[in-house]
DNA sequence: AGTGAAAGTGATATACG
DNA sequence: CGTATATCACTTTCACT
């Protein structure tokens, strides 16, 4: 990792479509070598993977919501299991705290909203805070 | 939007750097309508970018925090001003209810959080919850 | 709105500083 | 670890359906 492999990284978070010869413009290398440092960030775990980010609202859902989760005695486990089947979660974490998770949600109305919640329900108690608007968005990461 | 639409941004969320060549044999027409459809799709707004997913791990961040935030009287736009500033908010939602704010933030160590918070305290009351870990992992998001 | 083919551009493999 | 070159693949444009 050195100032070469960050300014790529930077690249492929305002962009991850461009090619990589229009990176390699940008940090001042060939585009083989900005394959290749690429290919070797993908497979040591650095870069992930490469995502479309979609306007939930353009695609028919009214709006987002972050509900946080405190489970039951014994009802954390069943409840990770399944979350994973529910298409409207976009983002869950597992947090510190008296509440054990926090997930990002897309809903197409209030009737979904809460048939999604009646879903949660026997899991735990359940805080649900609707978003009004993205202060910042999907900001790049830097290096440490 | 139709169904090939609707394929078509299930592949870029699952891999936005694969060419339209390969995103048309998933879905049944030829490379050049993909390319059409995916610059219509951009200009409409559904298609908003792409970006690298990283992990803040191997990038030299210790943890992840989520930190909510309960504005001070007259305290909240000064706050959305100055959020901007932050390399370490990764996202940052306005949200309803008793707390107004919402962000994830990337730390390197514990004295970087309490710096953060630090900086925060101006502006209201913060909630620190660190997240252990990420249950459901940047789910595609599907057509209402 | 989609296809097919031509021309331009980018990716990949190899040889080599 | 980088560049340079060559081959192959992909993107883009355009005529046609």
């Amino acid at each position: 990792m050195d100032l070469i492999n960050n300014k790529i990284l930077k690249c492929l978070q305002e962009n991850a479509r461009q090619s990589n010869v229009a990176i390699g413009k940008q940090v001042g290398i060939s585009s083989p070598a900005v394959s290749e440092r690429i290919k070797k960030m993908e497979d040591s775990g650095i870069l992930e993977g490469y995502i479309a980010q979609i306007s939930s609202l353009d695609l028919g859902y009214q709006f987002k919501a972050i509900i946080t989760l405190r489970a039951f005695m014994g009802k954390l486990k069943p409840f990770l299991e399944k979350i994973q089947t529910y298409d409207e979660v976009v983002n869950c974490y597992r947090i510190t705290g008296n509440e054990n998770i926090v997930m990002e949600v897309v809903l197409r109305n209030q009737k979904h909203l809460e048939g999604f919640i009646d879903n949660l329900i026997v899991y735990g108690e359940t805080k649900t805070q609707i978003v009004l608007s993205q202060v910042v968005k999907q900001n790049a990461i830097k290096p440490a």
